[in-house]
DNA sequence: GTCTATACATGGATAGAC
DNA sequence: GTCTATCCATGTATAGAC
């Protein structure tokens, strides 16, 4: 299943390595500061290159975020299916999410820019979808251990305070990477927030 | 105190409503994607007055950013000095801090985006200085919290347990609105922190 | 101090040869 | 499929009149 004749260039397709350099680009600089002009100088193609490929500025732009989400929805989708109780779940749901933002640190700083921020031009993109979908799942685990007694309160300011700590050591990577938590750190953090979460702070 | 002979129209002067339209136009579409043409056309005045104030759009873009720098700072040095235990100075400075962003939405969606995200070709400007200066005094007041035997455990991850509930019910404002906390919804998601951080869950 | 008009660079996108 | 060469819009910035 081969892209085509002249399609590959040094073990990568032409497509594979605009896809890379466009990633890098637009997670380092943002959409409207990244010009075509760059991205094919990186990807070492000539502009009608990613034009045959990808239409515009703006399809290798969601391309790129396409094929992240993707990978996204995947991997998070691996930990729903987990057993135990709710502290234990809502631990290794956290961790995973966590090591999965630091692998991917890239878009992750790419999505914060585009979702929380202004949107720089860029076209549309749902990023609704994945976030809320965590929320989700973080609340179903909160809502179940409130029912089995092992979490006490409010679910929806539990679910605040749990994805607080995780975007907290997130952002934190992005911004001080030298002064970043590990996965045991963040797992100090989530400890002090889930610990608030249950009847008189037993582990 | 007058600007100048011609600089005021309408009750603002020239300088002002230039500083105006560029502040929401940078919050609202980021540095790259706001052209010159676009600020001057909302502050209604022409190119050659921009220039004639600011020098270039970086001369804008950092009078914009380093008023509100000026202004977050001193609201938030009034909050520093408060008498009462940890507890209660941690919730009055998140309390204050979280009414402070909520006001000043515009500026902190700018600044999520040029601190987290990509710089899309924006000068730099130093966002440290004022966020290392909150982590500071919420660190401090953690740790007299622990000497005075108030908080139990680790002073660095309840921190970012505190600073996530923080950033957690900011970045809801900015993301979706309607389904955002106010300063009571955020005050149980703090709590839920707090409860995690003294012993055995008193309150 | 403020305008009109314009210089000059860069951006996204395409035509047409191969 | 991939290139060279080029079109055209937009962007920042300035010259020079008033």
């Amino acid at each position: 299943m081969r892209a085509s004749a002249a399609a590959r260039t040094g073990g990568r397709t032409v497509r594979e390595k605009l896809h890379a350099a466009a990633a890098r680009s637009f997670a380092r600089k943002g959409y409207a500061a990244t010009s075509v002009q760059e991205i094919v100088q990186k990807a070492e193609v000539t502009k009608p290159a990613l034009y045959y490929y990808f239409g515009s500025k703006e399809g290798i732009y969601r391309a790129v975020l396409e094929a992240a989400l993707r990978d996204f929805e995947e991997r998070v989708g691996r930990v729903e299916r987990l057993k135990g109780n709710a502290s234990l779940r809502l631990r290794r749901l956290c961790q995973e999410v966590f090591s999965l933002m630091h692998r991917h640190l890239d878009v992750i700083r790419l999505m914060h820019a585009i979702y929380y921020g202004p949107p720089q031009g860029a076209p549309f993109f749902d990023f609704d979808r994945p976030l809320l979908r965590l929320h989700d799942m973080v609340r179903r685990i909160i809502r179940q251990g409130v029912r089995a007694g092992e979490f006490h309160g409010k679910a929806e300011p539990m679910c605040l305070g749990v994805l607080g700590a995780l975007n907290e050591c997130v952002d934190l990577q992005l911004v001080h990477p030298h002064l970043a938590v590990d996965a045991a750190g963040f797992a100090e953090v989530l400890d002090v927030v889930l610990r608030g979460m249950t009847r008189r702070g037993r582990r």
